[in-house]
DNA sequence: ATACTTGCTGACCCGAGAGTCAGTAAGGTG
DNA sequence: CACCTTACTGACTCTCGGGTCAGCAAGTAT
């Protein structure tokens, strides 16, 4: 018996086809890339792609949609629940998380929002909605909780939460367009950027008061 | 006598064109914008597109160069001119620079060079060379200037004057994506951003050392 | 086994757009 | 004026790729 030509498998057929697209999206952008080349990824024909999705924009927002979400829920829950101080927490586990996005294979989706959002205002406003909105809330929120504590004084940070992810949107930028060529050392470049901010914003602890040099 | 049909400009003509396909590429981005379309804009005929540019992408390449090198330039030589202090300086015509680049038509090469510059290595490292390099080191000496004096204290300000130019980017990657949904008050989120590093290095101001060499 | 449903294939269609080139006319030169 | 050079035109070609669909075969029911 000859091995078959295909196998059925509808359930998981959206997901490896959004991710053969992701690769080649990421690889050539959108409009560069070619509906076959998603396919011979995905190891699919061209005709079942378009069973699955019904033009090639459908497939790019679907793309963006599924890979995105995870990622920003998961932050905002480990700040709702984490014990530790608002620098703490800044200092800690959201300088990691920063420092690892720029590095991700998701850093090109963000070339992707930039180069295509203003062509897809749905896919900006969902992305905004469930991304950006999110994300920024949990921060603030974090802030807020800073400056209730008296870790902080009151600053535009409050306001502008967007001032922490600034330096992670330039290190990813940076990377999309100089890399290799240009290095950013982005790990020590986001925690000093962050750390200055913290510096500017911080109270002198009550219990020894050392004041910052 | 019949107008002409049109009138030989050999002069004037890159020109023209440059700044029409600028107008294209702004709208639909390099790859949905139609050498037909620049044409139109330019009010010439596709052929003559064809004499002055090779191809497409030449004309791409061209439209980025003639468009950015000025400004660099003319922030570099303010900054070395300058008699301010280095936080005068930062806060008065450093920050009205600041304030307008989200804001004007410039933005889009952004959104051209993080959307095709991967595409475009030669490209990219010719913008590295001629643009960023000038403006960070433009900038570098500015705070450098400024630890001399004893305004600033020693900080990672030094190696990354990147962090001065981090919220603008922030800025115009939004209004790229978002607007005009969602807007950001760009001008205060600058300032207020560049105000929070500026208070983080800042030394007191030491009575008798106020005067600039 | 036979009949049936449906996930899947890939040759084909067709519009679009980058690049060409033979021809046209503006403007200069004597 | 006649003649020449060359900036300029626009109809044409040819490739390329998004989208279709008639048919095929994997699984299912009987």
């Amino acid at each position: 018996m000859p091995k078959p030509r295909f196998r059925r498998r509808k359930e998981d057929r959206p997901r490896e086809i959004t991710a053969a697209a992701l690769g080649a999206f990421a690889e050539k952008g959108y409009a560069a890339t070619r509906i076959t080349d998603v396919a011979k990824r995905a190891g699919v024909s061209k005709g079942l792609l378009y069973l699955y999705f019904k033009t090639k924009e459908e497939l790019f927002k679907a793309v963006i949609r599924s890979f995105v979400s995870p990622r920003i829920d998961a932050l905002k829950s480990a700040i709702d629940k984490t014990e530790l101080t608002a620098e703490e927490y800044l200092r800690g586990p959201f300088l990691d998380f920063a420092k690892q996005v720029p590095k991700s294979p998701a850093r090109v989706l963000v070339r992707l929002m930039i180069a295509e959002g203003a062509k897809h205002p749905d896919l900006a406003a969902w992305y905004q909605d469930n991304v950006v909105a999110h994300g920024l809330a949990a921060l603030r929120e974090l802030i807020e909780r800073g400056v209730q504590n008296g870790e902080f004084r009151k600053s535009a940070l409050q306001e502008f939460p967007h001032m922490i992810v600034a330096p992670v949107m330039f290190a990813m930028v940076w990377s999309l367009v100089f890399d290799p060529r240009h290095k950013l050392d982005s790990d020590r470049f986001i925690e000093s950027h962050i750390g200055l901010i913290l510096d500017a914003i911080k109270l002198p602890a009550d219990s020894d008061k050392k004041g910052v040099a």
